[in-house]
DNA sequence: TGACACCTACCTACTGATAGGTAATCATAA
DNA sequence: TTATGATTACCTATCAGTAGGTAGGTGTCA
């Protein structure tokens, strides 16, 4: 892994280097790339964007995508482990925020909402879903950790509510947590279908209004 | 619109002759190809498929495709219109098939776990709205149409639901309506990632309890 | 201190495969 | 004889991926 904050010292399109010795790049090269194809992927799926395309976001050469991820399938492989890592570390934010379900599961929904971006974009597990036979086993493998870890961490939570009662009505944690994950994932196939963030808060207000309403 | 019984006149891969002058052939081309465009969509997206793939499935030579569907946006647009007449066939077949909202409803859902054949599949609107980018304005209108028309017939039902008090505890139907196709195209979408039927009713269970309890 | 080996991060120029699409032609049924 | 529905043979563009090269930094050892 190549050092977050280090040099540039390649040639091409250079960094502008500042009267002083540092440089005002802020992410390497390969986060760059990253972070653009889950851009890209999150607004046209696996299958809808080549290295052509990300050469000419970032502004490198397509050949020189293949030094960073030699293939596609190991580009894949980096998004999703990247996008389960912060997903993770935002799960645990939420948890070290609040000790009440209804606050957890509330700040849940609005973070799908949150990444929906003005309503072109999807979650990335979403994006690829569509594109299982596409991926590599390995990649695949990892997407469907990420679903069951975060199928966990909604169960957990609406045991937690049976205990707590800031939640109405739950009678059996595995299934408000299937339904949750679904509800929130088609809520958000469905503002992007119409391009309207209003239509997620639509489908989501049903189970909101069971918050904090024990 | 070709004659749904049309015989096969074609050289290539021929329809064997009987011994009378029936032929075997039950689809003409023309919906063989759609048929099985739909079925490849619905598995891998609309970038997921080649006219060679759907060539190869059907039999016949990838320039002979172009012959039905000179585009590969004609196919598209052939493919949704085709899925919207099908599905409007099923809610009216729903519809004389009982007054009761309740039932009506259940059997939507019902529509939608079939659609999934075994875990692979997905409703087509959903593998589109992924590939919006890839499709033709023209599509894109015929899929906004029967997005709208889809929530406009559950709103009606659920309108019915506070008449008939067959759906407990339905406050606002247009808002039940968007939260019910979120959940039915969620659930697909999480059965197809887990490739288990049973996801889907789990994710549904929950509304499906409110049936018939007033 | 300088020479040398190695590393990083790019580049140009290419490959074979495949994408969607076109033109001209041919066989058969009506 | 004409319409239909195929065919072969091709096109251009793009796909992921490779080969080989290069500027410039870094580590090591005499």
């Amino acid at each position: 892994m190549v050092c977050e904050f280090g040099t540039n010292t390649g040639r091409g399109i250079p960094v502008k280097a500042t009267e002083s010795s540092y440089r005002l790049r802020i992410m390497d090269r390969r986060t760059e790339l990253l972070k653009c194809a889950e851009n890209v992927a999150r607004r046209r799926g696996y299958d809808g964007f080549s290295y052509a395309d990300l050469a000419n976001d970032v502004g490198i050469r397509k050949a020189s995508i293949h030094y960073h991820f030699p293939a596609k399938a190991d580009l894949a492989l980096a998004l999703i482990e990247r996008y389960a890592d912060t997903f993770a570390a935002a799960l645990a934010m939420i948890d070290s925020t609040s000790d009440i379900a209804a606050d957890r599961l509330s700040a849940y929904v609005q973070m799908y909402r949150r990444a929906l971006s003005g309503g072109n974009k999807l979650c990335l597990c979403v994006a690829f879903a569509i594109s299982r036979d596409s991926l590599s086993p390995e990649t695949l493998e990892t997407l469907d950790k990420f679903h069951s870890d975060s199928i966990d961490w909604l169960r957990q939570n609406f045991e937690l509510a049976v205990d707590d009662g800031s939640i109405s009505g739950v009678d059996n944690p595995a299934v408000e947590a299937t339904a949750l994950l679904a509800m929130v994932e088609g809520a958000q196939l469905m503002a992007r279908a119409a391009h309207r963030v209003a239509d997620f808060d639509l489908a989501t207000q049903l189970f909101l209004s069971r918050l904090g309403n024990p």
